[in-house]
DNA sequence: CAACCATACTCGGATTCCGATATATCGGGT
DNA sequence: ACCCGATATATCGGAATCCGAGTATGGTTG
Protein backbone atom coordinates (compact mmCIF):
# COMPACT_ATOMS: atom_id res chain seq x y z
CA UNK A 1 0.00 0.00 0.00
CA UNK A 2 1.70 3.37 -1.59
CA UNK A 3 0.61 6.76 -1.53
CA UNK A 4 -2.18 7.47 -3.35
CA UNK A 5 -2.71 9.48 -6.25
CA UNK A 6 -3.50 12.76 -4.59
CA UNK A 7 -0.30 13.06 -2.62
CA UNK A 8 0.39 14.71 -5.93
CA UNK A 9 -2.61 17.06 -6.35
CA UNK A 10 -3.29 19.98 -6.74
CA UNK A 11 -0.73 20.04 -9.99
CA UNK A 12 0.86 23.44 -9.95
CA UNK A 13 -0.30 25.17 -13.41
CA UNK A 14 3.28 24.24 -15.08
CA UNK A 15 2.67 20.93 -13.79
CA UNK A 16 -0.95 20.67 -15.39
CA UNK A 17 -0.26 22.29 -18.62
CA UNK A 18 2.81 19.87 -19.05
CA UNK A 19 1.04 16.90 -18.56
CA UNK A 20 -1.75 18.15 -20.95
CA UNK A 21 0.58 19.02 -23.43
CA UNK A 22 1.79 15.39 -23.33
CA UNK A 23 -1.43 13.51 -23.50
CA UNK A 24 -2.49 13.44 -26.88
CA UNK A 25 1.51 12.58 -28.28
CA UNK A 26 4.73 11.90 -27.24
CA UNK A 27 6.48 15.76 -27.44
CA UNK A 28 10.17 16.96 -27.10
CA UNK A 29 11.13 19.48 -24.76
CA UNK A 30 10.49 22.92 -27.51
CA UNK A 31 7.68 20.97 -28.37
CA UNK A 32 5.84 20.74 -25.20
CA UNK A 33 6.77 24.61 -24.99
CA UNK A 34 4.93 25.09 -28.33
CA UNK A 35 2.40 23.03 -27.59
CA UNK A 36 1.29 24.75 -24.08
CA UNK A 37 1.53 27.95 -25.48
CA UNK A 38 -0.85 27.07 -28.49
CA UNK A 39 -3.72 25.42 -25.98
CA UNK A 40 -3.54 27.58 -23.99
CA UNK A 41 -3.72 30.83 -26.82
CA UNK A 42 -0.77 32.47 -25.74
CA UNK A 43 -2.15 33.02 -22.12
CA UNK A 44 0.29 30.99 -20.63
CA UNK A 45 3.92 30.89 -21.76
CA UNK A 46 6.40 28.20 -20.30
CA UNK A 47 10.00 29.44 -20.11
CA UNK A 48 12.81 26.96 -19.94
CA UNK A 49 13.84 27.18 -16.55
CA UNK A 50 10.87 25.81 -15.62
CA UNK A 51 9.83 23.25 -18.67
CA UNK A 52 13.46 21.05 -17.59
CA UNK A 53 12.98 21.71 -13.82
CA UNK A 54 9.33 20.20 -13.86
CA UNK A 55 10.37 17.86 -16.27
CA UNK A 56 12.96 16.67 -13.97
CA UNK A 57 10.74 16.63 -10.99
CA UNK A 58 8.04 14.76 -13.26
CA UNK A 59 10.69 12.19 -14.08
CA UNK A 60 11.65 11.01 -11.10
CA UNK A 61 8.28 10.57 -9.56
CA UNK A 62 7.67 8.64 -12.80
CA UNK A 63 4.66 10.59 -14.16
CA UNK A 64 6.44 10.87 -17.27
CA UNK A 65 9.15 8.80 -18.89
CA UNK A 66 11.67 8.92 -22.15
CA UNK A 67 10.47 7.44 -24.77
CA UNK A 68 13.40 6.77 -27.80
CA UNK A 69 14.48 9.55 -29.93
CA UNK A 70 12.57 9.46 -32.55
CA UNK A 71 8.33 9.25 -31.71
CA UNK A 72 7.37 8.24 -35.44
CA UNK A 73 9.53 6.87 -38.54
CA UNK A 74 9.88 11.11 -39.50
CA UNK A 75 12.30 12.01 -37.30
CA UNK A 76 13.26 15.49 -38.35
CA UNK A 77 16.08 16.69 -35.57
CA UNK A 78 18.27 13.64 -34.15
CA UNK A 79 18.85 16.05 -30.87
CA UNK A 80 15.26 15.77 -30.10
CA UNK A 81 14.31 13.55 -27.07
CA UNK A 82 10.93 12.70 -26.58
CA UNK A 83 8.77 12.55 -23.31
CA UNK A 84 6.05 10.06 -22.50
CA UNK A 85 3.23 9.95 -19.99
CA UNK A 86 3.53 7.01 -17.82
CA UNK A 87 0.05 5.31 -16.52
CA UNK A 88 0.47 7.03 -12.99
CA UNK A 89 1.13 10.59 -15.34
CA UNK A 90 -1.97 9.59 -16.68
CA UNK A 91 -4.04 9.14 -13.50
CA UNK A 92 -2.45 11.98 -11.61
CA UNK A 93 -3.76 13.79 -14.86
CA UNK A 94 -7.46 12.58 -14.62
CA UNK A 95 -7.28 13.10 -10.82
CA UNK A 96 -6.52 16.51 -11.07
CA UNK A 97 -9.15 17.46 -13.96
CA UNK A 98 -11.51 15.70 -11.99
CA UNK A 99 -10.49 17.86 -8.81
CA UNK A 100 -10.57 20.98 -10.76
CA UNK A 101 -14.37 19.59 -11.74
CA UNK A 102 -15.30 20.22 -8.53
CA UNK A 103 -14.04 23.53 -7.75
CA UNK A 104 -15.36 24.74 -11.04
CA UNK A 105 -18.74 23.44 -10.00
CA UNK A 106 -18.65 25.24 -6.94
CA UNK A 107 -17.18 28.30 -8.36
CA UNK A 108 -19.84 28.68 -11.19
CA UNK A 109 -22.20 28.39 -8.38
CA UNK A 110 -20.95 31.02 -6.02
CA UNK A 111 -20.29 33.22 -8.91
CA UNK A 112 -23.59 33.33 -10.33
CA UNK A 113 -25.29 33.83 -7.57
CA UNK A 114 -24.07 37.19 -6.83
CA UNK A 115 -23.42 38.94 -9.72
CA UNK A 116 -26.67 38.07 -12.10
CA UNK A 117 -25.92 42.34 -13.46
CA UNK A 118 -25.15 42.19 -17.00
CA UNK A 119 -23.14 38.92 -18.05
CA UNK B 1 -3.90 51.92 -20.67
CA UNK B 2 -3.13 49.57 -17.75
CA UNK B 3 -2.33 45.99 -17.23
CA UNK B 4 -5.17 43.35 -18.44
CA UNK B 5 -6.73 40.72 -15.97
CA UNK B 6 -4.17 38.43 -17.56
CA UNK B 7 -1.54 39.49 -16.07
CA UNK B 8 -2.49 37.83 -12.49
CA UNK B 9 -2.96 34.36 -14.75
CA UNK B 10 -2.69 31.56 -13.84
CA UNK B 11 -3.42 31.52 -10.38
CA UNK B 12 -1.64 29.22 -8.02
CA UNK B 13 -3.82 26.68 -6.21
CA UNK B 14 -3.54 28.92 -3.30
CA UNK B 15 -4.57 32.01 -5.09
CA UNK B 16 -7.21 30.28 -6.77
CA UNK B 17 -8.56 28.51 -2.86
CA UNK B 18 -8.22 31.90 -1.30
CA UNK B 19 -10.34 34.23 -4.00
CA UNK B 20 -13.32 30.65 -4.45
CA UNK B 21 -13.23 30.98 -0.32
CA UNK B 22 -14.35 34.36 -0.54
CA UNK B 23 -16.53 34.42 -3.65
CA UNK B 24 -20.00 33.95 -1.33
CA UNK B 25 -19.15 35.83 1.58
CA UNK B 26 -16.74 37.70 3.54
CA UNK B 27 -14.60 36.06 5.96
CA UNK B 28 -11.97 35.82 8.18
CA UNK B 29 -8.24 34.20 7.99
CA UNK B 30 -9.10 31.49 10.04
CA UNK B 31 -12.50 30.86 8.77
CA UNK B 32 -11.06 30.96 4.99
CA UNK B 33 -8.35 28.06 6.03
CA UNK B 34 -11.35 26.23 7.52
CA UNK B 35 -13.49 26.77 4.51
CA UNK B 36 -11.11 25.86 1.83
CA UNK B 37 -10.80 22.25 3.87
CA UNK B 38 -14.37 21.99 3.31
CA UNK B 39 -14.54 23.28 -0.39
CA UNK B 40 -11.92 20.96 -1.50
CA UNK B 41 -13.44 17.88 1.05
CA UNK B 42 -10.32 17.75 2.68
CA UNK B 43 -8.35 17.21 -0.08
CA UNK B 44 -6.31 20.43 0.20
CA UNK B 45 -5.50 22.08 3.42
CA UNK B 46 -3.94 26.11 3.41
CA UNK B 47 -1.15 26.33 6.61
CA UNK B 48 -1.17 29.88 7.98
CA UNK B 49 2.06 30.74 6.41
CA UNK B 50 0.71 30.13 2.80
CA UNK B 51 -2.92 31.87 3.54
CA UNK B 52 -0.90 35.31 4.73
CA UNK B 53 1.60 35.21 2.43
CA UNK B 54 -0.91 34.87 -0.33
CA UNK B 55 -3.10 37.30 1.48
CA UNK B 56 -0.59 40.07 1.86
CA UNK B 57 -0.26 39.58 -2.09
CA UNK B 58 -3.75 39.52 -2.67
CA UNK B 59 -4.11 42.97 -0.33
CA UNK B 60 -1.31 44.73 -2.44
CA UNK B 61 -2.48 43.99 -5.80
CA UNK B 62 -6.44 45.25 -4.55
CA UNK B 63 -8.00 42.03 -5.56
CA UNK B 64 -8.89 41.35 -2.09
CA UNK B 65 -9.81 44.44 0.54
CA UNK B 66 -10.39 44.17 4.57
CA UNK B 67 -13.63 44.71 5.41
CA UNK B 68 -14.60 45.94 8.93
CA UNK B 69 -13.96 43.61 12.03
CA UNK B 70 -17.87 42.00 12.12
CA UNK B 71 -19.53 40.43 9.09
CA UNK B 72 -23.16 40.62 10.69
CA UNK B 73 -24.86 42.13 13.67
CA UNK B 74 -23.99 38.20 15.42
CA UNK B 75 -20.10 38.59 15.15
CA UNK B 76 -18.80 36.48 17.75
CA UNK B 77 -15.19 37.30 18.39
CA UNK B 78 -13.35 40.71 18.17
CA UNK B 79 -10.27 39.23 17.10
CA UNK B 80 -11.32 38.54 13.69
CA UNK B 81 -10.33 40.37 10.84
CA UNK B 82 -12.22 40.17 7.69
CA UNK B 83 -11.40 40.22 4.08
CA UNK B 84 -13.85 40.51 0.98
CA UNK B 85 -13.32 40.26 -2.91
CA UNK B 86 -13.15 43.42 -4.55
CA UNK B 87 -14.16 43.98 -7.76
CA UNK B 88 -10.73 43.30 -9.77
CA UNK B 89 -10.75 40.32 -7.54
CA UNK B 90 -13.95 39.36 -8.71
CA UNK B 91 -13.25 39.96 -12.10
CA UNK B 92 -10.09 37.74 -12.00
CA UNK B 93 -11.22 35.05 -10.20
CA UNK B 94 -13.67 34.73 -13.44
CA UNK B 95 -11.73 35.03 -15.73
CA UNK B 96 -9.53 31.97 -14.34
CA UNK B 97 -12.60 30.09 -14.09
CA UNK B 98 -12.96 30.74 -17.66
CA UNK B 99 -9.72 29.52 -18.83
CA UNK B 100 -9.55 26.40 -16.73
CA UNK B 101 -12.89 25.75 -18.44
CA UNK B 102 -11.15 25.87 -21.75
CA UNK B 103 -8.50 23.98 -20.49
CA UNK B 104 -10.56 20.98 -19.17
CA UNK B 105 -12.64 20.50 -22.40
CA UNK B 106 -9.16 20.48 -23.91
CA UNK B 107 -8.35 17.70 -21.48
CA UNK B 108 -11.28 15.87 -21.17
CA UNK B 109 -11.13 15.54 -25.52
CA UNK B 110 -7.51 14.09 -25.33
CA UNK B 111 -8.16 11.64 -22.13
CA UNK B 112 -11.09 10.37 -23.60
CA UNK B 113 -9.57 9.47 -26.74
CA UNK B 114 -7.03 7.29 -25.38
CA UNK B 115 -8.27 5.27 -22.35
CA UNK B 116 -11.67 5.11 -21.40
CA UNK B 117 -11.23 1.61 -19.12
CA UNK B 118 -13.53 1.58 -16.40
CA UNK B 119 -14.03 4.81 -14.79
C1' DC C 1 28.78 33.44 -45.04
C1' DA C 2 25.50 35.67 -42.09
C1' DA C 3 21.36 35.42 -39.89
C1' DC C 4 17.99 33.14 -37.96
C1' DC C 5 15.24 29.35 -36.22
C1' DA C 6 15.04 24.90 -33.75
C1' DT C 7 16.59 22.42 -29.94
C1' DA C 8 18.60 21.26 -25.46
C1' DC C 9 19.98 22.70 -21.23
C1' DT C 10 22.22 25.49 -17.01
C1' DC C 11 22.45 29.11 -13.81
C1' DG C 12 21.17 32.07 -10.19
C1' DG C 13 18.21 35.51 -8.22
C1' DA C 14 13.46 36.32 -7.02
C1' DT C 15 9.40 34.54 -5.50
C1' DT C 16 6.45 31.37 -3.28
C1' DC C 17 5.39 27.60 -0.27
C1' DC C 18 4.34 26.00 4.09
C1' DG C 19 5.08 23.85 8.62
C1' DA C 20 6.77 25.16 13.13
C1' DT C 21 6.22 28.40 16.25
C1' DA C 22 4.56 32.40 19.14
C1' DT C 23 0.82 34.77 21.22
C1' DA C 24 -3.64 35.62 22.82
C1' DT C 25 -8.76 34.95 23.45
C1' DC C 26 -12.94 32.22 23.75
C1' DG C 27 -15.99 28.66 25.61
C1' DG C 28 -17.06 24.71 28.18
C1' DG C 29 -16.33 21.51 31.77
C1' DT C 30 -15.34 20.52 36.64
C1' DA D 1 -12.08 30.05 39.39
C1' DC D 2 -9.24 27.34 36.73
C1' DC D 3 -7.74 24.66 32.96
C1' DC D 4 -7.62 23.23 28.30
C1' DG D 5 -8.69 22.53 23.61
C1' DA D 6 -10.33 25.13 19.81
C1' DT D 7 -10.28 29.60 17.66
C1' DA D 8 -7.65 33.29 15.82
C1' DT D 9 -3.74 36.25 14.04
C1' DA D 10 0.74 36.48 12.56
C1' DT D 11 6.00 35.76 11.72
C1' DC D 12 10.06 33.16 10.58
C1' DG D 13 13.18 30.76 7.79
C1' DG D 14 14.50 26.94 5.04
C1' DA D 15 12.93 24.37 1.05
C1' DA D 16 10.93 24.33 -3.24
C1' DT D 17 9.67 26.56 -7.31
C1' DC D 18 9.67 29.93 -10.94
C1' DC D 19 11.54 31.77 -14.89
C1' DG D 20 14.23 34.71 -17.93
C1' DA D 21 18.98 35.27 -19.49
C1' DG D 22 22.42 32.99 -21.14
C1' DT D 23 25.25 29.04 -23.48
C1' DA D 24 25.75 25.82 -27.06
C1' DT D 25 24.99 23.65 -31.49
C1' DG D 26 22.91 22.19 -35.80
C1' DG D 27 19.99 23.20 -39.60
C1' DT D 28 18.05 26.45 -43.05
C1' DT D 29 17.71 30.22 -45.84
C1' DG D 30 18.87 34.55 -48.07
Amino acid sequence: MKHTLDSFLPLSPAELHILLALAPEDLHGYGIMQEVTRQSQGQYKLGPGTLYDNLKKLLSHRLVEESGRAASTDDRDARRRYYRLTSVGRAVLTAEVTRLEQVLREAKTHLRAMKPRRA
